[in-house]
DNA sequence: TTGAAAGCGTTACCAA
DNA sequence: TTGGTAACGCTTTCAA
């Protein structure tokens, strides 16, 4: 660890090549207009004093930072972490990198981290969900950057967005359990009234229950979101305690989906013989487990990629004309061996 | 989206709240000496205009940018997840905020992020492992900025290090195994050099066997790291109709171990009865899944909680002061099962 | 506790 | 293709 007191800048570096601090400032930037004669004098005059490029000055001066700001729930898991793997790689080649934030499926965490994101003067705002406090949709509104929404389809959008609506992805379970004849059905997910896209798969659910003429009072919460495994076996212990007829039980994500089975299991319930089980966001371990889990994908990758897009084409468009692109996502129905 | 050409400036507030610029700096400030009352009055200002503090040019001013940047090998995997949520909630308080991002296990990878995070001039860097490109290292040196390896013990550490030896960690499973009674061990691992702890996980298990007289023939290698569930299960498939006659296995990851366990269920092998299995690192997935699998814990979360705290032990410490620090960390095996 | 002046390292803009 | 000059919005430093 070298500690130098000041690191070199570009005057060091053209004085050192012998050019003004403008053409080394060139020799720095793609598109500049500059001899390929001067740029090599000058790389190598820089590299000899490990000059490295100074973004936080540049930036401050071009009002440019080349930063997207991106919140997701949780960095824990596996469905974000797809949404934003799509994104980096199809920002790629963009000059532009994610500042990433987690808010633990909290609206007021994600005020505060929208806030301090926005200090850094991000050229796009990712959020996920449509669900924000009023403090965080005005400073989202006031940054003047484009504002894309995902994971949702918002009925009041603050900008573009990129999404699916939740309680059809829902009602894709419902219709598929009711194809195989079960009517009674029952649905487990988290508590509280954090993870709102959670919420929306349950009241997709139990909308798609009562305009089928079906009961809809088979809803087991079990801790806070996001809902684990262990959390999933808890809820299927309570569900399978008191309503032991259930015939098949939509979760509110494979993690709980995977938690629910292995507990029947550990209790002599056979899967899907005396149950049904599904869960949603096609995660590995609905594909691995044995058996393996009927899903619902919702592509999150895919959302990743559409959103990195939006924002492209939104930066690209000129100031005032951009008008809010919606992308809706349409979440496809996996059946496996538990459904 | 409003398009407003140019946000408010710290003029613009200290004109609306008739003080100086100066003063309104100090307002955004914690620690500098301002009435209660003007602050108060220029929050008030603050909040009227929309203004929203602009961190790029404060940094920029003060050569303090806040930011720490991170990379990690991959941002969907549970372990590093937790690192880096030890890092950002140790780190909260503190005025510092996250850079993060993937190395998809790549070294060259690594080097790019690294020489695109050093631009941003972070206040400290935290890399993942102790292998990296040689431009890398001296990108990481001339940085002048305290440089963090983590999840291994370098022999030659570029600065502080919070880590743990992999090869003593597989040795813990090996002695393990041992115990029971089993003389006929075999590996799992992803094949090709990219994983460096991964191989060092394999090393240490093959030096574990020799040092006690064991045949180390038994590796398998399926799929580039990370390795897969499913990559799991299909070098499962391969070990035993390679070696029927192994007693145990040890997984380089928890999800290899799952997808390797539910291989042997999917075929009627018993586990443990017929074959004992083993997996690294304490995802949900070993405790949740049924049998639930012996695995060792690294202490993921606390690695980032000590290395957040190296981090601001290192940024105290007046310039030149700072020798490296080291803090390892111990494995811990957790025995269930499977195993 | 408050204010005034002088940068911080880069890029935009215009001129050569 | 190159160079000079004037910002960019804030903090540092010193003075009141």
């Amino acid at each position: 660890m070298n500690k130098r007191p000041k690191p070199p800048t570009m005057s060091d570096v053209a004085r050192q090549a012998g050019v003004s601090p403008m053409t080394v400032s060139r020799a720095f930037r793609h598109d500049a207009s500059i001899s390929e004669k001067t740029r090599k004098t000058i790389i190598e005059a820089a590299d000899a004093l490990g000059y490295v490029l100074d973004t936080t000055a540049s930036g401050f001066s071009s009002r440019k930072t080349g930063f997207v700001a991106v919140t997701i729930p949780s960095i824990n898991n596996a469905n974000f972490a797809d949404t934003v793997r799509g994104l980096t790689e199809r920002l790629r080649e963009s000059e532009l990198q994610i500042l990433l934030g987690y808010t633990d499926y909290n609206v007021e965490e994600e005020e505060r981290l929208v806030e301090q994101f926005l200090r850094r003067r991000p050229e796009a705002v990712v959020v996920t969900g449509g669900t924000h406090t009023e403090r965080c949709r005005r400073l989202l509104d006031a940054a003047g950057v484009p504002v894309v929404e995902t994971w949702d389809l918002p009925n009041n959008p603050i900008g573009h967005v990129v999404g699916f609506s939740n309680a059809a992805a829902a009602e894709l379970v419902v219709e598929h359990f009711r194809q195989e004849g079960k009517t009674r059905l029952a649905f487990i997910g988290g508590d509280t009234s954090r993870d709102t896209r959670g919420l929306d798969r349950c009241r997709g659910f139990v909308e798609a229950l009562e305009s089928r003429g079906l009961d809809s009072c088979r809803l087991v919460a079990s801790g806070s979101p996001p809902i684990t495994m262990r959390e999933g076996a808890a809820a299927a212990r309570t569900l399978l305690s008191r309503w032991p007829d259930t015939e098949a039980v939509m979760c509110v994500s494979d993690l709980s989906a995977f938690g629910a089975m292995t507990e029947c299991l550990r209790n002599g319930i056979r899967v899907p013989d005396n149950i049904s089980i599904a869960g949603f966001g096609a995660y590995d371990i609905a594909e691995q487990s044995f058996p393996s889990i009927t899903t619902v994908d919702a592509f999150a990758e895919d959302i990743g990629i559409r959103t990195a897009e939006t924002v492209l084409t939104a930066l690209k468009a000129p100031a005032g004309s951009s008008e809010p692109l919606t992308t809706k996502i349409a979440p496809k129905l996996i059946v496996r061996e538990t459904g």
